[in-house]
DNA sequence: CGCGACGTTGATTTGCCTCAACGATTGTGG
DNA sequence: CCACAATCGTTGAGGCAAATCAACGTCGCG
């Protein structure tokens, strides 16, 4: 999901036309970009900062899904490619600069520049992906394991976002990970 | 994933031409369909029987993602879409029956009947649906409570597969569905 | 018939959670 | 800008859910 261009390489129009249907954006700090049962009608392109997307369960407990630090594309794919009820919810982790592409935008986008349709197929191709991984690693490895994998995957942001957030993501509690991270790292 | 027409309703001459893009195939019980690292180059309409979509870790156990029994559409969606190389495994639980649909008559099939471009969104929005549940369930839900889902999301299946799928399937050994089932019904 | 895979059950172990207490850090209102 | 509150990360004690190991009866299949 990183790179505005993203593996589809555009001339000098084409790069112009994108860019006119991106809406620069701040978005302060924990405050919600997209609420769960809401449409997605955007995606955003993280410049900077980082946003996270998220579910809330029965209990009221949060669950990350994923992070978008810096040059990723953050969305729920799966309401936005339909424009249902989102599942999830996004939020910023950071203070964050984005660049929003709204559906509508987007649609017309796919007209002049048809080479966005293979941008997005990608996009939903790099969702799905990250959801086998957190799937299967869910059902196959230990916590320990699933920090590390959660280190691979986002360098560096581990010194940027709170434990608990971490500790969300890889699906364990707060008080865990510091036991983990203590046992790895004395 | 359900139904051959999937919330596409198709005229005479729509429907025969999706009809001779199907092959009717038989899927001997545990045969493998498509293999980890193949390329997914159809999907499958099951009519009789059952399908699984399962990966291997690295310790050699395989962890069940899906079951498809009739009516279901069986693939990895990611690898067809995109035709690159597969996450997953599909094999038959069952002796099955199935109607094939190749990619290559597939993009065809999107010429002659544009109509089935929505039958293929909705195809990988279901996945999409379907991959947040189990993540989700994963992160937040007990054994019994996954066990449980299974039971409502596929109805009477449980008596068709055995014990060590199902319990494959919620991220459980054998032995200890063994005891949650004691537990729930005598 | 006999072998191997499967499901069950009990005993034991382990991974992770809950609860509670404590400093450290962050945020906020005056 | 300070004072206080709230949130956060750490640590220890204890508990529970699920894994592992092992033994045994059953079933399907060659």
């Amino acid at each position: 999901m990183r790179n505005l261009a993203m593996h589809v390489s555009l001339d000098k129009d084409e790069a112009d036309h994108v860019q006119s249907a991106l809406q620069y954006k701040i978005i302060r700090k924990n405050s919600l970009v997209l609420k769960s049962g809401d449409i997605c009608r955007s995606i955003y392109f993280v410049n900077k900062g980082c946003l996270r997307i998220f579910n809330t369960d029965d209990k009221g407990d949060e669950h990350n899904i994923s992070f978008f630090p810096e040059f990723w594309w953050a969305a729920d794919i799966s309401s936005f490619s339909t424009q249902t009820p989102a599942f999830y919810a996004i939020s910023a982790l950071e203070h964050s600069e984005v660049f929003q592409l709204d559906y509508t935008v987007f649609e017309k986008l796919l007209v002049t520049v048809p080479k966005m349709e293979r941008f997005f197929r990608i996009l939903v191709q790099n969702g799905f992906h990250l959801y086998q991984l957190r799937i299967t690693s869910n059902l196959s490895k230990t916590a320990e394991e699933r920090y590390e994998e959660f280190q691979k995957q986002y360098p560096g942001l581990e010194q940027r976002i709170s434990q608990k957030h971490i500790a969300s993501y890889i699906g364990i509690t707060p008080v865990f990970l510091s036991k983990v991270r203590k046992k790895l790292f004395g």
